[in-house]
DNA sequence: ATTTTATGTAACAATTTTGTGACAAATCAA
DNA sequence: TTGATTTGTCACAAAATTGTTACATAAAAT
């Protein structure tokens, strides 16, 4: 089985009951994807609102609020381009079906589901969703660029960086783990100006630091002494 | 209910089964979808090729070429973006189902069906990809753009702007948060005169901004030092 | 322990990028 | 035609980025 991408996706359950989220939670995570959980409707939405959510899955029958009604208000909120909505119900009910198709979930799961299926259809969705957004991002660690965007996220926190600090980010990123010298990384990201100190490098790797520093305690960009630099998650 | 868009879309089903085909395409026309129709898979990707389907049915089971080999070609072709895929089979199996939709496939319907729920995902799918197309109605955030009116309102009140403002406000909210350089922006909109300065960009930018905030404060339209601009709700 | 070397970083000046009013040319409407 | 609107460019101000230096730390070598 191809694994899609070293990219993590978040997906967002809402499920009340706990043995489904188990299952679903453990599976989605030993496929390599961030998931977040919520056990009702309001939980659901708050989550959605502060996340970047790809997916959703989304149990029709749930406390308080209805499942129906959790997904019209997502479905309102964003721009439906950027997440997916899978509606997941033990009805078998076609005017259901139906009913949720046309308040706008893109997919629609009866339960008993198998496992099998459900990872596939998540996989489409996620698919079709970076599709339309153009697809273009890297990422490593907590560090999720999206290169269209011009955006960088620490722990789904945006930070703020300069053009010069974006490649040397993108660069690093592309490679990660990989050792990069000073002058590799003048000659990759200083491509028109060639008359630039070698320090430069340093102080432009410690603006990067500073800025991810801001969100996020770890230290993903690593010094190898004699060397270079390069990004790297272990210990 | 709201109608999606006035333009008609178009689908194209593949099917060899006549009695199938029939059943089809008289509810999808029936529904006010243009319909085009193959008999077998080379039939169904040539008029892939020549026409800007919006959405495919496509049959399993077909003579020659399999449904999985024409999924695949259809996907790989470069408008896949814009076209939702729905495989339909008499086959039950999960594997089938798993590798038709990790060979690209957006949505899988279990023979027999029910026509309603055909018509939901059809409505569904249609609707996932009707943000990429051009739909007479553009929306972000608080500015909602009539393209047939030449209409843009902002919280609901009526701006007034030049064609090229137009243009530019166009194609910033067909794709939202996407940062586009001056340069692309000049192709896409300065499309007959080609010199003109890049600065251009900016001074139009400038006039946008101006109308915008005539009747809202806040500031969606967005610059990304060093790259260019984009709309952007986000703080 | 001391020296040498490499790296981190604050601070500053130079440079680049962007915002915007002004204005003339071009276009359009009547 | 006239008058209004739109458009492209420029000039200058404002703002952000960038490169360098100088000094502080940290690591390695002696």
């Amino acid at each position: 089985m191809q694994r899609t991408s070293s990219n993590k996706s978040l997906i967002l359950i809402v499920e009340d009951e706990p043995s489904q989220m188990e299952l679903l939670s453990f599976n989605l995570n030993a496929e390599g994807y961030d998931v977040l959980k919520a056990e009702d409707g309001e939980e659901g939405l708050l989550l959605f609102k502060e996340h970047d959510i790809d997916l959703v899955l989304l149990d029709w029958m749930l406390p308080n609020i209805s499942g129906l009604e959790v997904c019209r208000q997502m479905k309102r909120s964003k721009n439906s381009k950027d997440c997916h909505l899978i509606m997941l119900t033990a009805r078998g009910e076609e005017e259901d079906k139906v009913r949720g198709l046309d308040m706008g979930a893109d997919d629609y799961i009866v339960k008993p589901y198998s496992v099998k299926e459900l990872l596939a259809r998540v996989r489409s969705g996620i698919r079709i969703r970076s599709a339309a957004k153009g697809a273009d991002t890297l990422n490593y660690g907590k560090i999720k660029m999206e290169i269209n965007r011009r955006s960088v996220k620490v722990d789904n926190k945006a930070i703020s960086i300069g053009p010069l600090e974006f490649k040397l980010l993108q660069v690093l990123l592309e490679s990660p783990k990989r050792v990069f010298s000073r002058s590799q990384l003048l000659e990759k990201i200083w491509t028109e100006n060639l008359e630039v100190e070698t320090r430069t490098v340093d102080v432009h790797i410690g603006r990067l630091r500073k800025a991810i520093k801001s969100v996020s305690d770890d230290n993903l960009v690593k010094t190898v002494r004699g060397f270079g630099y390069s990004l790297d998650d272990s210990t």
